[in-house]
DNA sequence: GTACATTTGCGAATCATTCGCATTATTGTC
DNA sequence: GACAATAATGCGAATGATTCGCAAATGTAC
């Protein structure tokens, strides 16, 4: 394991939920380039030591988000106002996946599945509170 | 509903499996600007007319994904050998969705969930056979 | 410690997607 | 059907996340 590994690693181990690679780089405060940071996230994953999603947000747009792997594979919530993820804990899509894979005849290797709305704390303050307001797209289409 | 937008919902009415921008632009052949696809297809999903999903795939890379909206619902598997997309049908996830909201105290309004592997076919002829080995990303890290 | 195999830094591409704006369609109204 | 107001297009130029190429720096095996 190398130094740039083992710092995105313990980025990764850090955060209490996914972070995309400039979240990650942002963590390093420039302590390894980006293109190191992408290469690091994909030896990490190759090597089953971290996890990712693509996800699509109306304000981050299309980003790749990294999570360190857990004992257990499992999915997550995002929050389209305050922009937070809600760890929804150990997966529980076992039974549909290998029940879809015996009706059409597919070999399963990996599935995706996450969930987006408003989260409890934006609920109740209604009109959501924005904890990260600042950086968004130009007035992205979705 | 203008000349573009039914060019391109009835692209994805044609289709049997979702389309990639790139992909409905190929079957109306210039007939209208690429911009004028995206814009398109956001409006037909603002409208109800589309779903939409993003897809990560080690050969096409990210890419979002576009198809008529049906009755219901549904879900996809991509095959990474063929890249063909399988229709799984109608969501089966509604339960799991509650169960997470109740428990967490989320209001869900969308979910994505797609599965990859090898399809039937491929997994028959041992190796895969890729449909379009034409096309492909540089050497895409995963 | 020397030689070979990996990994990093940098800066320059890529690629899907989005913008800005001037130019057409659309649509509702006489 | 012509006319004004509004929305949609075409084009070409950005964007922004991610990836590449290659030389310099590290890590590893005798
Ligand atoms: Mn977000
Ligand atoms: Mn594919
Ligand atoms: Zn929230
Ligand atoms: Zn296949």
């Amino acid at each position: 394991m190398t130094r740039a590994r083992a710092a995105v690693l313990s980025a990764l181990e850090a955060a209490s939920e996914p972070l995309s690679a400039a979240g990650v780089a942002s963590r390093l405060t420039g302590a390894c380039d980006q293109a190191t940071v992408y290469r690091a996230l994909h030896h990490l994953e190759e090597a089953g030591l971290a996890e990712s999603f693509v996800l699509h947000c109306a304000m981050h747009g299309v980003e790749r988000y990294y999570a360190a792997a857990s004992s257990t594979h499992r999915h997550w919530f995002h929050c389209e106002s305050c922009h937070r993820f809600v760890d929804l804990g150990e997966c529980r899509l076992g039974g549909i996946v290998s029940e879809l894979e015996r009706e059409h005849g597919l070999r399963v290797t990996r599935h995706t599945m996450y969930l987006t709305g408003v989260c409890g704390d934006c609920a109740a303050i209604e009109g959501g509170r924005p904890r990260d307001g600042s950086r968004g797209r130009r007035g992205a289409a979705t």
